[in-house]
DNA sequence: CCCCAGGCGTCCA
DNA sequence: TGGACGCATGGG
C-alpha cells in the first residue's frame, strides 16, 4: 500500500475530513433501524426518509415483530414520503422473512461477514450498495460501501475509468486502505457529504470543492 | 419549468 | 452483458 493510487486515497479522506470533520453515520438508533432506513434511501434523498422512520417510529412500527404484523399496504403507506412506497414495503417484508428464518437481527448479524454479505443479497431488492451498507453500519464490518456518488468522484479525480463496475471500486478502496471499519465508514460519509455539495451531476466543475485538482496532474 | 436523490429488478437485443 | 426503463416523493 505505497502506490500513487494510495497517496490519492489516502489525501482524499484527509482533506474530507479536514473540511466537514467526522459524520457520525449510521444516523440511526438500532441496527434494524439502520438495516430499513439503508432499503428507504435507495435513490432516494436522506431528507425524504427521515420523514418515512419519524412516521415508522411514532407509530410503534420501526420494530421487526411490529413490521411483520403489519400488511404490506399499510406498510406502504407509512413509508409513502421515502418514494417508491410500494417497492419498499415489498422489499422491507422480503428482509424481515430473512431476519424472522436467522431467528432475529442479532443473529442475523452475528453472521461471519462474507456469509452475512450473501445472505442480505439473496434478499430481493437488496443489491450490492444496501447489503454493504447493512454489513458495515449495522453489523460494524470493515467493507467499503459505494455509491454513484464514489463513482463520480472516483472518475473526476482519474482513478477509474467511467465503465467501472461496483467491485472494482470497492476493491479499489480495500486494496489500498487499512481494514478498519471506523475508517470505511467514516470515509463513505464523507464521500456522500462532498458529493452533496460539490460533486453534482450539474457541476460538472465541482467549483469550490475541497478536493481540487487531487489526483489530477 | 427543470433536475436531482445514500438503487434495484426486469426486459430485450 | 449491458443499456433502457419503471418505480415516486419532496426539495432546490
Amino acid at each position: 500500500m505505497t502506490g500513487r493510487t494510495t497517496a490519492v486515497l489516502h489525501e482524499i479522506y484527509h482533506r474530507l475530513l479536514a473540511h466537514f470533520g467526522p459524520q457520525h453515520w449510521w444516523p440511526g438508533d438500532s441496527p434494524f433501524e439502520i438495516m430499513a432506513g439503508a432499503v428507504l434511501t435507495q435513490n432516494t434523498n436522506w431528507s425524504n426518509v427521515a420523514k418515512a422512520i419519524v412516521d415508522l417510529k411514532a407509530t410503534g412500527k420501526l420494530d421487526p415483530a411490529a413490521l411483520a404484523a403489519l400488511p404490506t399496504a399499510e406498510l406502504a403507506e407509512l413509508i409513502r414520503p421515502a418514494g417508491y412506497h410500494n417497492l419498499k414495503a415489498a422489499r422491507l417484508k422480503n428482509l424481515l422473512a430473512l431476519i424472522e428464518e436467522q431467528g432475529g437481527v442479532e443473529a442475523l448479524l452475528a453472521q461471519p461477514t462474507a456469509a452475512l454479505r450473501e445472505l442480505l443479497l439473496g434478499v430481493k431488492g437488496i443489491g450490492p450498495e444496501t447489503a454493504d451498507s447493512i454489513v458495515l453500519y449495522a453489523a460494524g464490518r470493515p467493507v467499503f460501501v459505494v455509491d454513484t456518488y464514489t463513482h463520480r468522484l472516483l472518475v473526476r479525480h482519474g482513478l477509474i475509468s467511467e465503465d467501472c463496475d461496483y467491485f472494482q471500486m470497492q476493491e479499489l478502496f480495500m486494496d489500498n486502505l487499512e481494514e478498519d471499519a471506523v475508517l470505511f465508514n467514516e470515509y463513505h460519509a464523507l464521500i456522500v457529504r462532498v458529493g452533496k455539495e460539490f460533486c453534482k451531476k450539474s457541476k460538472p466543475d465541482c467549483a469550490g470543492c475541497p478536493l481540487a485538482g487531487v489526483g489530477l496532474d
